[in-house]
DNA sequence: CTGAAAGCGCTAACAG
DNA sequence: CTGTTAGCGCTTTCAG
């Protein structure tokens, strides 16, 4: 059976092509009883209207991208669930783009997006996301963009961020109290603004209490979990930390991993601190002290930001700044209370 | 800046847009001269197809749908990867679409497949998917469609799935090896397939050990968490249970929260085992006994097979069945070995 | 209130 | 090897 067009049913109802678009799009142009006639038929033949046709005409797809690292990963997939629940009440579609950490393919996809192909992006960069010469800043300007997360502080564009430099200052804090005078900060990256802000945070907290700021003080990990594995051993046997801050999920239990393998025990050998949205923390042996962030909010936050510039052309979006405060929560692999 | 077209590219090297067209299709008509001065006009200007265009002409739009439940589950999430990655290497666009557990969601979301809006489908229905009367059978004729894990059996389409039946029987073994003899079975679903399948599993496991299957034995919950909970809760006191299979994530960790909440040691009191595919299930407390499915490779399989159709149209997708098997890991939670 | 006509950007015959 | 022509299905002036 071949798909219904407009056409076919402007054929059966003796109308024009045109009619029935406006009496679809319930346009007030048209009598009330012929846009029954056309709901009618459209019904009872299941009228599907083609999106490709529609979008080649009116330039705008009613699709919204969403490129993100990983989605293997609960802050994510809790923040997808925020952007879905705003754009499934808009009505429209969301493409979801996996970069896998690599800035190639955020490149490449970044590219696509000048096609048209989607009338927004919101984006969470990948750890080897530089600012330089990057298509990001060009593409803010052609398209309504909203990072969040990791942003790009270089771009100007909206951004969804939580209050990363407070969290880990608060985080560091609460190991001190805890005793903790050799702290370890886990970093994924290097360029990564959210990275650079939390081990901001966590210098002002070392520094409050006079605590030294050492080369092993923090400490850099890869993408790759056999090589983090390996470094975080190295690191535990040569430096005898106390306190441990993971910045971003994986590592918070690539540390756990470490310390089984190593026979360390977690408080009392070394206490631990994971940026982690993990439903299980609190099941964790031991259960694990996190600062969670506000995923699901940040999402849907950024999406509201989208569609409110995709409503209207006037909006600033660029201006747009919100940070969404994260909390941290106290469990038993610290022992601060 | 406007949009770079195949015109204006034909404009500025006096050609015509259907030699720009097929020479940046690498079209054998085309001379290897035009093709350079083509191509590098094309990177000079910056040219990006437009996706809308093309897919109108082309009835196909290089995009496939990825229909499931629910982002932040680790099975489905390491699904998408696996789906994601052979995507990627074809060149495809990955559509996710969430029913969040929804039938009218999920209808919705078929229906408009039917628009060509996707050239194939890759599906796992929610627990309230009915195999009667709904839209599946049909979009199966008219598209290339696969079922991965929660298939529609009644439906005549193309299915990855793992041993539901032998992984129950075998978890349902493990626990009466370990000394259970009071085992429920936490099931998400009355009419989803693998929630049956792995029924059956249970029950045959039970009567392979002469263990009665009482009105307690299966245990239905729900979609939502709280009521979940009480549901559990209620059951944990009433009956006495000494074993539990969770057959699915969420019902995994829900286990542990009721058992925390009513002061039940895990494996002492009661021995947990859990359908999932969390990394963390080796580090809660305790370490959690899975069934643990290749998801990585059902995602992996599934869009193989929808490539394969796709790529040619004589393949008998529909004949396609693939079951992969899921292990069992013993850890801590169980008491056999 | 309805219709005619033009065209979004690209591709696929078919000629030459 | 290159060009002409037509049209995918829909929306939008502009006329009537």
């Amino acid at each position: 059976m071949e798909n219904v067009t407009i056409r076919m049913l402007a054929e059966r109802l003796q109308l024009s092509t045109a009619t029935i678009s406006k009496a679809l799009s319930n346009s007030h142009e048209i009598s009330e009883e012929t846009k029954q006639r056309v709901l009618a038929l459209a019904a009872e033949l299941n009228y599907v209207p083609n999106p490709y046709a529609s979008s080649l005409r009116k330039k705008s797809s009613h699709t919204i991208a969403v490129v993100i690292p990983e989605v293997a990963d609960s802050f994510f997939a809790e923040a997808i669930n925020g952007i879905e629940s705003v754009a499934q009440d808009k009505g429209y579609h969301v493409l979801i783009y996996l970069t896998h950490e690599s800035f190639m393919k955020e490149q490449a996809i970044l590219k696509d997006f000048q096609s048209g192909r989607v009338d927004g992006v919101l984006i969470s960069v990948t750890t080897e996301t530089t600012a330089a010469a990057h298509g990001l800043a060009q593409l803010a300007k052609e398209i309504p963009l909203v990072f969040f997360d990791r942003v790009c502080e270089e771009v100007t564009a909206a951004r969804i961020t939580t209050d990363d430099t407070i969290a880990a200052y608060n985080a560091t804090s609460h190991l001190i109290a805890g005793g903790c005078r050799h702290i370890g900060l886990l970093s994924a990256s290097r360029q990564l603004s959210i990275s650079n802000r939390r081990a901001e945070g966590f210098q002002q907290a070392l520094a409050a209490h006079q605590l030294p700021l050492t080369a092993a003080s923090v400490l850099h990990c890869s993408n790759d979990p056999v090589a983090t594995q390996q470094v975080l051993q190295t690191a535990l046997q040569q430096h005898h930390y106390d306190g441990l801050i993971a910045t971003t999920e994986k590592l918070a239990t690539a540390v756990y991993q470490a310390c089984e393998a190593l026979s360390l025990n977690i408080p009392g050998d070394i206490q631990v601190i994971g940026f982690s949205n993990l439903s299980t923390a609190r099941f964790l042996h031991p259960s694990l002290t996190t600062v969670s962030q506000p995923a699901f909010d940040m999402g849907k936050a950024a999406a509201t930001l989208l569609f409110r510039a995709l409503k209207s052309s006037s909006f600033p979006l660029n201006e747009q700044q919100q940070v969404i405060p994260s909390s941290l929560i106290v469990r038993n692999s610290t022992k601060a209370h």
